[in-house]
DNA sequence: GACAATTGCTTGCGTGCGCAACCTTTCTTC
DNA sequence: GAAGAAAGGTTGCGCACGCAAGCAATTGTC
């Protein structure tokens, strides 16, 4: 129970300082979540269903998250000439210039935030530990 | 950074499954902390200001959230003698109740979700990781 | 080959929250 | 002790999100 205490305040307080640390860039977190998705990913663009699971959002939240990053020039919406039924976000040109100057601030913000105190032994312990439990809840979904 | 992702996923869909476990007693997370913290409290009731910086909660967000559970019956303001500007958060027998009724729930929740497939040294490391990040947090809030 | 059933995405609607503005009460300073 | 500063809480507004409903396109079934 100690741990589950000080892990839910440490969650609660660090995504909150990594998004004030992603402000400068006009960044929030869920939209920098999105640039990177894209940049991982085959020709720079994703169907949106499959984005909106791997970003764990419902449909309708993706869809307003990319107005946003949309009118920003970020994304593009492209319609798929195989299924018109599916539109592709792909990261724009501009999408990819934010995402390659914000990221080393934002990779500094975690280590800084997140891994600064820690020893080699105890973020490898995590990462083990973090493995295991993603995998125990995706295990069990009921 | 495999660290990094892990516990990102690993958070979102772990208090999204908390919260589900929490709909059958008609609260929500939130809820349920609120309940906690004043169950901890002397008198069960705290400051509205100690009770949101206790929750990482704006002022205005604790209003709201307390307007829920004053009409459920859980909480009840109620005003200071000593010093008219603030308003107590008490928890009331039903709240009391409501509590003792999910908690063991909760944390056989908190169990399963989470530290399930951990070994008992992964379980202290990670309480003494999250005491650490913790610290280094409040420490810097630059 | 036509008619469900399903999939993919987008639009009302409600909710929860933060920010700024406001009111009230207390503290500070002179 | 009176004027200004500060602290405690509540309200207007906007934003992000989930849910349910809806529309378009595709797949399945007979």
């Amino acid at each position: 129970m100690r741990a589950w205490r000080n892990f839910i305040e440490s969650v609660s307080t660090m995504t909150s300082a990594l998004e004030s640390d992603l402000v400068p860039f006009g960044l929030t977190l869920g939209d920098y979540e999105v640039l990177v998705r894209l940049s991982e990913a085959e020709d720079h663009r994703l169907r949106m269903c499959d984005l909106a699971t791997s970003l764990q959002l419902s449909p309708s939240g993706l869809t307003r998250r990319l107005d946003g990053l949309v009118s920003s020039g970020l994304v593009e919406r492209v319609a798929s000439p195989s299924d018109r039924r599916v539109m592709f976000a792909a990261l724009t040109a501009a999408g990819h210039a934010k995402l390659v100057e914000a990221a080393p601030d934002h990779v500094a913000s975690v280590r800084n935030r997140f891994l600064k105190d820690l020893t080699k032994e105890q973020v490898r312990s995590l990462g083990d530990i973090f493995e295991i439990v993603r995998a125990n809840l995706t295990a069990c979904p009921e």
